[in-house]
Formats: C-alpha cells, sequence, structure tokens
DNA sequence: GCAAGTCATGGTATCGATACCATGGGCATG
DNA sequence: CATGCCCATGGTATCGATACCATGACTTGC
C-alpha cells in the first residue's frame, strides 16, 4: 500500500509560494490575494493535496474535534441525537470522534481518557452521572464539557435535556387522573442508566404515598427490549394481579409488553394500560399504537452542537441548561 | 478555561527518567525494566497524563484511528454494524471516526476527504459504489479500504456482507410459493441506496417474467419509515388493486404498510402479504410478528473490525469477500 | 514629499511524541 | 580475563502544519 501523503511543503512548490500562504490560502482565504488564491487551489486540485489535520491540530492546539460518549447506539433516540450534534458540528467545520460506555460506568472513564488521548476541543456526554475518576480527568482536561439527556441542578458546564423525573411523573399522573389504581414501573435493570432511574422516581413522585411497585429484569446478552418487556409483563402479572397500568422505562419495553398482554387476552386498555418513552417510528404504528413520551432526540443533539461551537469560539457557556422538554403522547394504550 | 496539558517531557522529569522511556513505558511495556516502569507509572498517575495520541500519529505515521463512513445512523440495523465494528476495533487499540452520508452521493467525497485529513490507518464504508471522485482520493491514499453490506464483484480491497439481491429474490421466491400472484415491491426513493436497488433487483429476478410493479415514495424531512409504508400501501392498492403481497424495503416500511392494511379491513395474510427487512427488535412483537429477513448487522461489523486490525497488521487483505448470509424468517404476515 | 500605516508574503521556531542511532553496563562464553 | 552481545536507556532529528515576527511594496494623509 502506498504510504505517502502529498505535504503542504509540495503544494508551496508546485504554486510558487511558501507553506505558510498554502496554509493561509486553505484556512483563511481571505488573507491571501485573489491571484495566489488560484494558484494554490490549482496546485491542490493537480496534487489531490489533502491537509492533515493532526498536524495542524498539533501546531494550532485546537483539533476541531468533538469527542462524544453515548451509553448506546441502539437506542433510536441517541441515534438521533447524535445526527442531530453530527450535523450542527459539520456545519461549524468540526468532526465528532464517537466513543460508547454499554451503560458501563467503569467504561466511563476510560473512554473519557481515551478521548482526551486526541486532544478534542470539546466532550460531549450523555449522560449526567459520573465516576469520581471521570471528573477528576475532566477536570485536569479543562476543556468544555456537555452533557446530554438529563438535567442536573449543577452542570459540569453546559446541560442540554428534559427532565427525565417530571415525565415520569407526568405520565403516571396521566394514569391515575384516568381513573388507574395500581400502576407498575417496568424497567430493565442497569447498575448507571440514570435516565431509567429518574424516570422511576417520577413514577414515584406522582404516587405519593401510595404503594410503588417496580420491576426490573436484568438484561442479558441476545435479548431484546421487547423480550425484557414481555417477560416484565408475565412476572408483574403473577406477582401483582391487581395491576392496571405498567409505565415502561422505553418504548421497546412496552411493545413487548403490550403484545404480551394481548397474547393473554389482557384487554388493552380496558384492563391494562401500557405505556412506553421515547415515541419510537413504530409507536405510531396502528397496531401498537402506544401511549407515551415524545423526546426529540436530534434537536437535543443541534441544541448541542451549537453550545459546543459557542464555547470553541471562546464563549463561556458554565451554567447554561437548556430544557427542550418532552410532549406526553396519547393514544390508544392508555 | 485551562488549556495546559501534561506532556511526556512533564512526567519523564518527575519520574526521572528520558521522554523516550517514557514512551516505551507506556506503548511498549516489555521494553522497560520493572522498575523504571513503575516509576514511570506512578508519575503518570500523580500528574494525570494523557498521551497526546495527535502527536504520536504524526511522528510514527500511524494514527490509531480508522475511518467509518455511514449512510444513517438511525437505522438500527446500521447501529448495530457500528456498535460491532467499534467493539472490535477498541479491543484491538483502535478509534473509530464517524461520519454519516445520508444518502447523499455527493456528500461522500467531501466526507471521506473530511475523514482523509485524520489521516486515518483504514477506513471502512457502509456502501459499495462510490463516486469517480471517491475512488480518486481513495486510490491516492493508498489506505486499506473495507466495505460494507453489499458484496461487490470486485471490492476495492475487501468487502463484508452478504447478497442484497439474492436476499430480495428468496423473500419474493417464498411468497410466490405459497400462492402469491401478483407482489410488489416498496421502497423509499432515493438515488444512492444500492442495497434498495439490489433488493429491487433480486425481486425482479423471482418473478422472471411476470409483472414487477414496484412503488417508491420519496422521502419527505420529518417523515419516518412507517408514514411512507402506509401511504405506499395506500398507492398500491388504488394503481394494482389486485395486489396480494408487498415486498417492503425495510421493517419501518412494512410496520406502517401493515397497519395501514389491517385499518383498511384487509386480511394480512388472508388477502395480502407485508413482508420486511432487517428483523428490528419489535418485528417479531405479536402484535406485528412480521415475516422478514434476518441480517445480523453487529456480526457485520465484527468481521469488519477484524479485517481492518489485519489489514493494520500489515496483512495484505485486498480480493477478501466475507459473505455473512441472511435468514429468512417466516412469521405471521405472509 | 515624507512619515505612518496596510497588505501580502516568507522564514523560523514550535507543538508533543516517536524513529533511529548511540552508549554504557552486565553477563555469558571461550 | 578479554571479547562480544544483549538489554535498558538517552539524545537528536523528524513528522506536517501553524504562530509569531519580519520584510518589502505600496497606499494614504497632511
Amino acid at each position: 500500500m502506498n504510504r505517502k501523503w502529498v505535504t503542504m511543503g509540495d503544494v508551496a512548490r508546485a504554486a510558487g509560494v511558501g507553506k505558510i500562504t498554502v496554509s493561509r490560502a486553505l484556512r483563511t482565504p481571505s488573507k491571501v490575494s485573489a491571484d495566489t488564491l488560484e494558484k494554490v487551489q490549482k496546485a491542490v486540485m493537480e496534487l489531490g493535496y489533502v491537509r492533515d489535520e493532526t498536524a495542524g491540530a498539533l501546531s494550532s492546539q485546537r483539533s476541531r474535534v468533538v469527542g462524544a460518549l453515548v451509553s448506546t447506539l441502539e437506542q433510536p433516540v441517541f441515534a438521533s441525537t447524535i445526527r442531530g450534534l453530527e450535523e450542527g458540528l459539520s456545519a461549524g467545520g468540526l468532526q465528532l470522534l464517537l466513543g460508547s460506555t454499554r451503560y458501563q460506568p467503569e467504561k466511563e472513564a476510560l473512554m473519557v481518557s481515551t478521548l482526551l488521548g486526541r486532544r478534542p476541543d470539546a466532550l460531549v456526554l450523555t449522560s449526567s452521572v459520573h465516576t469520581e475518576d471521570t471528573r477528576r480527568l475532566l477536570r485536569a482536561a479543562g476543556l468544555p464539557v456537555i452533557e446530554l439527556w438529563e438535567l442536573p441542578e449543577t452542570p459540569i458546564h453546559a446541560a442540554v435535556g428534559f427532565s427525565n423525573r417530571a415525565a415520569g411523573r407526568d405520565m403516571t399522573r396521566h394514569l391515575i387522573a384516568s381513573g388507574r389504581r395500581a400502576p407498575v414501573f417496568l424497567r430493565t435493570e442497569r447498575a448507571s442508566d440514570t435516565r431509567a432511574d429518574m424516570r422511576e422516581k417520577g413514577y414515584r413522585d406522582a404516587l405519593d404515598g401510595r404503594q410503588a411497585r417496580s420491576l426490573a429484569v436484568p438484561p442479558q446478552e441476545g435479548r431484546s427490549g421487547p423480550d425484557y418487556g414481555a417477560e416484565g409483563l408475565a412476572q408483574i402479572m403473577a406477582r401483582w394481579p391487581e395491576t392496571d397500568a405498567v409505565v415502561c422505562v422505553s418504548d421497546a419495553l412496552a411493545v413487548g409488553a403490550l403484545c404480551e398482554a394481548r397474547r393473554r387476552g389482557i384487554d388493552v386498555p380496558g384492563a391494562l394500560a401500557v405505556t412506553g418513552f421515547g415515541d419510537i417510528d413504530v409507536a405510531g404504528a396502528s397496531a401498537l399504537d402506544l401511549t407515551t413520551v415524545c423526546i426529540d432526540g436530534a434537536a437535543i443533539g443541534r441544541e448541542a452542537a451549537r453550545l459546543t461551537l459557542a464555547a470553541c469560539d471562546g464563549e463561556d457557556i458554565r451554567g447554561t441548561r437548556i430544557d427542550l422538554g418532552y410532549q406526553l403522547i396519547r393514544r390508544a394504550t392508555g
């Protein structure tokens, strides 16, 4: 394999100018005369030159890379968030370096450290609960950090999201207001899924003294959200037969729970309400028609990109908290 | 914001050794005595040192970064592919730099060029049809390129995937074998979605002379797969009332088509079969129970990672074509 | 008409880590 | 005991682009 790259020096020689002029022509064309700009562009085209951003990052101390960490990409709303983020960043000339923690808190510090090795200009974390190791790393690095999907009271620097707790509370209140007496919260068991924790807290808020019941299905390799939902519903009905509503932590679980309920001949929504979270694309399909909470993942990503660009422009974003809210979508299942 | 990073020189001073020894202690610990290794590690911990991979990449001419390009992350199987890829790469000490083309062919060359700016050690492209610009860039860069999700006759270097055409053909044949006479192919209209093109070709192969009918719904901002599926079904029934099967290019479309059919009181699968593609997690849920083609996206990603690591180790991967196949999942809708 | 200022351009040092070569100590071998 | 080799370590040049400062040409204003 050919391992020779054309360098800025080659371009400079071909164009008959100094290297630095080539650099300016590409980075800040306004600082170069129209004449030389043209010569440089011609040489760039002819040689097929692609600037080495790594070298540029080293000398300018600005990498034009933003590191992002998500728990998983396989939840569609996170994928949308990343899309929004990537669109916004690339419009501003920044690139995205992606890592995933797979809900393992001990991986977070490791991944942050790996990302920091690339000297990103900012970091976007899709989570707001961090280990002490992670916090130490972030403090030492001293770069802008933007947290997504939750709104901590005191973000590290800035946060974009909505209140998972309020969303869980509103959904549960809605169920109670429409006559449900014994709603149960259904989730998967994950040590560091604080978004799920907050939704569950919201559920408990709404119950306010009444009996709160929560079931957490342990995740297993090779099984999917709907599997857990189906299994969870079976366990719930076995343990608490009087249950008349299941508040699921995600749409995937809700779809599984809903189908399992129907399979057992339980009348939904007559005898049992089932609600989800996220409003995935199939949630509104008429065979499911799931009552859920709609989150605009792409908007969260876009807003995060906007903040990131501002921070990279030197703006002080500390203390910014942007609440993008959520929307309770009432459909057929509750 | 603090913009000062601890350097290798700082660590060397603190540990009382030379910089180069620190480099070796971190990169190839076996080449350093146990004694100095310990001293270096202690200094690293105390100073909170994180190696600057950018600088390392510049001097070693190996970035330990792999660029990946996908059409979209919002299709769950691509998300799984990326997960598999990322898991495999990070196990081998490589990082993933991600870009997305959003099905716009003219964006591909731009994105490839942007990725090449980071001097990746290899490139993974989730597509096999490239513009001439892209091919020129790849040739000039001369790095290993791995194509996913399709199996071109002559891959640039290596390819991992399955035959979309065979999958489309098998699904259609299955429908014909079970007595369907007038299957219609339903897809979204995207200029460069060659995977959809190949599935459609397979559909035509299976019809072999009989009348092939295909409907392409134009994509619009803010609408989702199920929307297109529902709309597509409506148009199909209006234009070709005798249709007794709809072969959808994706599960998301199939869910929409299925629900729309039911809403119209069409008996599925009695009067109409509906099939999908991808086996998304909710496809198997009993309310849908969709007949579809299952693709192991994560396996494609893992296999791609394996090849990438081999290529980075200097192995010649040219000509490798790995067919991971697919599985026709027969459920209730056809 | 001359000082002051602006603009385009180039030279050189620098960013932080690694490759390459050099060096010196310790050990085995004859 | 001398030779030779290996191992651990360090010095210096280098990767490719940019920051900073300098230079010279040319314009502007009184």
